[in-house]
DNA sequence: AAAACTACCTGAGTGC
DNA sequence: TGCACTCAGGTAGTTT
């Protein structure tokens, strides 16, 4: 489920009930997740988050004593809510704030993660090798055309490779190459400047747009507070397989890149 | 170095 | 109903 634009969507959600404040408990329900939660988390019992950003498609919360890192994987969610709140079947984690708010990290797959990372936590090894952000100054057609000179890989699968860029995901990657009227199977090092140049523009812009609808509800992405993302009505490509295009109307084409479905427009994509 | 593939896991949907 | 099968938003790690 969640790209960057889901993960942006729930950290903006938690960010006011958690700033400032203390973290009375932390109840591991489950601990198998992508890796096992380790033991370390209670660490953050008694401490006060002083920050909570993005990297990626990380969540990291920091206090004086460490760094919280949470991941939501391909099915999870991150909801704010009463302590009391009966549990549900793959609530793994639960977060009790000294106001008896709770964080639940709600992840019926387990490719998530929580880990506890004492130290700075960009040099921890999850993150000290990722690409730039896609909508930080750094994520430029220079970068990106460094990343694709010489390769022969498809141009889809390089703009999801998270050493080039992060947080494109699968959704986002059809999208913005549908945005910049490239052919996904094209080999990266062929894609010429200018329309690299059109990709930046678009990978930036699917995604700031994302974020401003709350993100993409395929199926089951929720927010902080239990609602949907709203930017699936506004997909272009992705799961409308066989569907008008919104721009030519030839019937959009699904293929199989890397294990992982894509979606264009043969007649718009080239 | 880069590309290809595996693994982790549950649930929803489809076809018989 | 039930079984077998496919597919799904991610990504670290291994093999070629």
């Amino acid at each position: 489920m969640p790209e960057l634009p889901e993960v942006e969507t729930t950290l903006r959600g938690v960010l006011p009930h958690v700033i400032g404040k203390k973290v009375r408990e932390v109840m591991v329900r489950d601990k198998r997740m992508r890796w096992p939660v380790p033991d370390e988390i209670h660490e953050i019992e008694g401490c006060r988050i002083e920050s909570g950003e993005r990297r990626a498609k990380y969540m990291l919360f920091g206090t004086a004593k460490g760094t919280l890192l949470l991941h939501l994987g391909m099915s999870g969610n991150l909801r704010v809510l009463p302590a009391d709140t009966p549990f549900k079947k793959h609530d793994h984690m639960a977060i009790t704030m000294e106001d008896g708010r709770q964080l639940r990290l709600h992840d019926p797959r387990r490719f998530g993660a929580a880990l506890w990372i004492e130290g700075d936590p960009a040099e921890h090894a999850l993150l000290k090798d990722l690409g730039p952000e896609p909508l930080g100054e750094e994520f430029t057609v220079e970068t990106l055309h460094a990343a694709c000179a010489g390769k022969t890989a498809a141009i889809k699968q390089v703009i999801m490779d998270a050493h080039v860029v992060v947080g494109v995901g699968n959704i986002y990657a059809s999208e913005a190459l549908f945005m910049a009227g490239i052919d996904p199977r094209q080999p990266a090092g062929k894609v010429s400047k200018p329309r690299l140049t059109k990709l930046v523009q678009a990978i930036r812009k699917v995604l700031a747009a994302s974020i401003k609808m709350g993100g993409t509800t395929l199926r089951d992405f929720v927010n902080e507070s239990g609602e949907p993302g709203y930017f699936k009505q506004t997909l272009r490509v992705y799961d409308r397989e066989g569907e008008p295009c919104r721009v030519c109307e030839a019937p959009v084409k699904r293929i199989v890149q890397g294990q992982r479905a894509t979606y264009f427009c043969p007649k718009c994509q080239k």
